[in-house]
RNA sequence: GGCCCGGUAGCAGAGUGGUUAUGCAGAGGACUGCAAAUCCUUUUACGUCGGUUCGAUUCCGGCCCGGGCCUCCA
């Protein structure tokens, strides 16, 4: 083994398709555009899936450059918003606030980071119509019965992020073609409301926006008209992506909108899609219920983040089994001086290889080997030290290892930490007089309550099982 | 129809032209009053048929199987 190196970073590009080095725009600032959610309903593990996976990201982009914007949007205007709003009779503002809180609530308590903006889209309007009206001017966009749509054809290489070209893509539309439109291929920026939507005055009367301009707006006023990272789910790749690349580049005249487009595969339930649309789906909301959210998150991570990811409960329990091996090897010397150790180059080198959360989590389970293999403390310390900092480009190991193995407030009937310890003391003056009989019969009962007991030389501790 | 991904041991899931992935599960052992945790040893692999090669799970091609996208979608 020769000096330790590490990698420089490299990514994935759904653009051309192939592995690249990451060379920022500019050093001092990156810039990173994440597709959010639209706010109408809890997040499924699908929605969480991004925000996970490209937390890391944001980790690891932090990690190597002095500052990193990061945007993740909030979608807060959407038929399916409308929809919602219609059925339930409540406010389109109630839901999209309540909505909005929740899924900030269950992303933090899935440890991911908070983003630098999050735009909501009703908050950039004027930008969107200003958008729209630089696009009509050039000659990309046009107003037809109330609707302004964008011209694919005023655009001659529009379809390079999907690899499509658009006699392909019309060929195989599954979808009627709107009477208003001029080609086939065209997509709304703007729309009409009537008193049953919500609207805003625009040149183009009072209306909405379509689903791509708001990206558009937002990425150019917080990170400029170009920028070096998009990401997303790989079903925004089309139309999604492709349509926010036709607003911006059409609009800006640039030759490019970002310098690299990353996606995340799908989540499957039973090998299959999971979508809003097919109810096959698990909210974070009501895993959270269950499981611990560093649970779900190390679930999130166990795949590649292009792969297909299949999620199961199974899959959460191999998680949680994964997680208590490394907080044991934390838990075995919790309170030791930090040695300003840095993240293990071995991590580095995996999630510099676009993303290679699988094998990065392998490297922490190395170095908590390592961690309960060590004779000589000082060595133990400064591997556990390694440990939690590679650890923490996962977003992983940040808690107490005894507030982990004490997850007992997830489940309501658990016993108190009070009882549990006085069952400890009356154990051990058992154990004292070698009554094993009755320590025996003490430490059943704990784990018929959940608690397993764990004895050391000089102490018990214990843990939910 | 067009385009794009995969098929690795019991499960999950990396990776590599010849050498241990990793976690869980299984087997044996150490430690323990007994356990738990930990450590040691250990059993199951690379869809299929060809090609290239001294050598392929790894490269190339055919085939089989599975999945996705083609204007709701993370």
């Amino acid at each position: 083994m020769g000096p330790s190196t590490v990698k420089s970073l490299s990514f994935y590009d759904t653009f051309t398709r192939r592995k690249v080095p990451f060379v920022p725009l500019d050093k001092s600032n990156i810039r990173l555009y994440v597709c959010g959610p639209t706010v109408y309903d809890y997040a499924h593990i699908g929605n969480a899936r991004p925000v996970v996976v490209f937390d890391i990201l944001y980790r690891l982009l932090k990690h190597w450059f002095p500052k990193v914007t990061y945007v993740r949007n909030i979608t807060d205007v959407d038929d399916k918003i409308n929809e919602r709003s219609r059925k339930s009779g409540r406010s389109i503002k109630d839901i999209t606030d309540e909505t909005t809180k929740i899924f900030q609530s269950d992303m933090d308590a899935l440890g991911a980071l908070t983003p630098d903006v999050e735009p909501r889209a009703t908050e950039h309007i004027n930008q969107m119509i200003e958008m729209i009206e630089n696009l009509m001017e050039k000659g990309h966009a046009y107003e037809t019965k109330g609707h302004v749509l964008f011209n694919v054809p005023s655009m001659t290489d529009y379809g390079q992020l999907s690899g499509r070209n658009r006699d392909e893509q019309i060929a195989g539309a599954r979808v009627d073609v709107a009477p208003y439109k001029n080609d086939p291929a065209d997509f709304i920026l703007w729309k009409p409301s009537g008193s049953d939507a919500p609207g805003w005055h625009s040149p183009w009367g009072f209306g909405r926006p379509g689903w791509h301009i708001e990206c558009s707006a937002m990425s150019k006023m917080y990170l400029g008209e170009t920028f070096d990272i998009h990401a997303g789910g790989i079903d925004l790749i089309f139309p999604h992506h492709e349509n926010e690349i036709a607003q911006s580049r059409c609009a800006f005249g640039t030759c490019r909108m970002a310098n690299l487009w990353m996606h995340n595969g799908y989540v499957t339930v039973e090998g299959e899609k999971m979508s809003k649309s097919a109810g096959n789906f698990y909210t974070v909301n009501g895993l959270l219920k269950d499981w611990p959210g560093e649970t779900i998150r190390y679930a999130l991570l166990s795949g590649h983040y292009r792969a297909p990811l299949n999620y199961s409960i199974k899959g959460l329990s191999d998680a949680q089994a994964a997680l208590d091996r490394l907080y044991q090897a934390i838990r075995i010397s919790e309170d030791n001086g930090h040695h300003n150790a840095l993240p293990g180059v071995s991590v580095l080198d995996a999630l510099a290889d676009d993303l290679n959360t699988p094998l990065a989590l392998s490297e922490l389970h190395k170095l908590a080997g390592a961690v309960n293999k060590a004779s000589d403390n000082e060595v133990r310390n400064k591997i556990r030290s390694e440990l939690i900092e590679s650890a923490k480009l996962l977003g992983l190991l940040d808690k107490k290892s005894e507030d982990w193995f004490r997850r007992g407030a997830l489940k309501s009937n658990s016993p108190t930490s009070a009882e549990i310890e006085q069952l400890i003391l009356s154990r051990d003056r058992a154990r004292e007089i070698k009554d094993f009989k009755k320590a025996d019969e003490i430490r059943d009962e704990l784990e018929s309550m959940g608690v397993t007991l764990e004895d050391s030389k000089n102490t018990t501790t214990w843990k939910m099982s």
